[in-house]
DNA sequence: GACCTCGTTGACCGGATGCTGACCCAACCT
DNA sequence: AGGTTGGGTCAGCATCCGGTCAACGAGGTC
């Protein structure tokens, strides 16, 4: 579970990292709006706390264009102030929620929580490419309706190709997004992709999990081939 | 016992809060009618207390959209107006009780405690998985029409799985849910789910309570398995 | 074709994860 | 007080992941 903290007051960003680590969650750190922005465009985080007070660009703007975007990654707001105006405002651009500073801990994790949950339910849990389906939410996977048993990390590389179906993904990015605390050999996705293919390609005859050289690997629809 | 207030005002939500929680209540706040919504929809609350005057998504809404989804957890509406078309409107659209604000705090808990009340000997509501049925204000568990005895932790545990069925549920939401006082260690909730199994599952030849490893579990409709 | 790099995959094995029985304490009857 | 029940704690065991390594294969380049 990916979060981003938007935040650039180092002693608070600093205390989320912690504090959020240790509840588990993988924490990355963004300084400022644009760099916040261009992290939540990659949709891999399952929450993103954002502070409004940011240098360069604001979290108001940062929220709006997010969801101009068709990002429904769910926003956490931290502000200083607490009137209404902000609050309805932050909320009006399309934070899922809010939280004035200074906010106990307890009620920051509690939200955040809820949060998550509550995207998890609403939001459509299913990645389909193909007759590939990905239930997110029950962490199930099927193959023209047949069941087929994944380990953890073979659903979150599976995950990630699933929600860049027809691109090429990188085995850094696949690092990343798989691997939270931070991983580097390559050959720890190799090792993965090899395992899923057994369970979902060569058990039907199929080849949907495709190896772009000198890049990474691709997830496509290959039920109509030659 | 966990409550749901939905109120905009930020000094009320914070009385109410930190009022219903003196009383014993888990209560969680959302600040406009969507959140609100969302957050009613997963069925965890007891009660909801939802202001009509809200950004976003009015009461009025709100408590006609959850009535429309089939959802029956008791609602208190609250409204700066005191108007008998406010209220006539409120209550059509399936609100519980009504209240108009300013109101004595005491009268609040007073209907609040009354509606949990009624509300748990009208309408028991019953969740059932497949075969499995568990009616919540009586504290029945089913498989199969057949009595089934749970000591409370087991309930539960039970409960939450039942009400994300097929999804799979972390060990820290079970734990967060069932161990109202923080408790912290996975194995609780291994132990009860050993527990469960054995008077759930093993004793009618069932398979409902699926581990998923590294997340939880999952419970789900195992009748016509392969 | 020689060579090199990149990717694939099987084998191995250590550590993480989950399961369960035993034990015991505390709360609650009687 | 003595008995019963719930359930927290612990430890041992089983299972499963998945990281590591190395041998092999496939492409690409000269």
């Amino acid at each position: 579970m990916r979060i981003l903290v938007v935040e650039d007051e180092v002693d608070l960003a600093h205390t989320l990292h912690t504090g959020l680590t240790a509840e588990g969650y993988s924490v990355d750190l963004a300084h400022d709006g644009r760099q916040g922005l261009w992290m939540a465009r990659t949709g891999e985080y399952a929450l993103v706390v954002l502070d409004l007070m940011l240098p360069g660009l604001n979290g108001y703007k940062v929220c709006a264009q997010l969801r101009r975007e068709g990002n429904a990654t769910p926003i956490l707001v931290l502000t200083a102030k607490d009137g209404d105006w902000d609050q309805a405002e932050a909320l009006d651009t399309g934070a899922d929620d809010y939280l004035a500073k200074p906010f106990s801990y307890m009620v920051l994790v509690a939200r955040l929580r809820a949060l998550v949950r509550r995207a998890a339910t609403v939001a459509p849990p299913v990645l389909a490419v193909g007759d590939l389906s990905l239930d997110v939410a029950g962490r199930v996977c099927r193959r023209a309706g047949a069941r087929v048993e994944l380990t953890p990390r073979e659903f979150a590389v599976l995950e990630l190709l699933a929600r860049r179906a027809g691109q090429a993904v990188s085995k850094a990015d696949l690092l990343y997004h798989a691997w939270p605390d931070e991983a580097q050999d390559p050959n720890l996705v190799e090792a993965r992709v090899s395992a899923l293919r057994k369970k979902v390609d060569a058990a039907f005859h199929r080849q949907s999990l495709q190896t772009v050289r000198g890049t990474g690997y691709r997830l496509v629809d290959d039920r109509e081939r030659d």
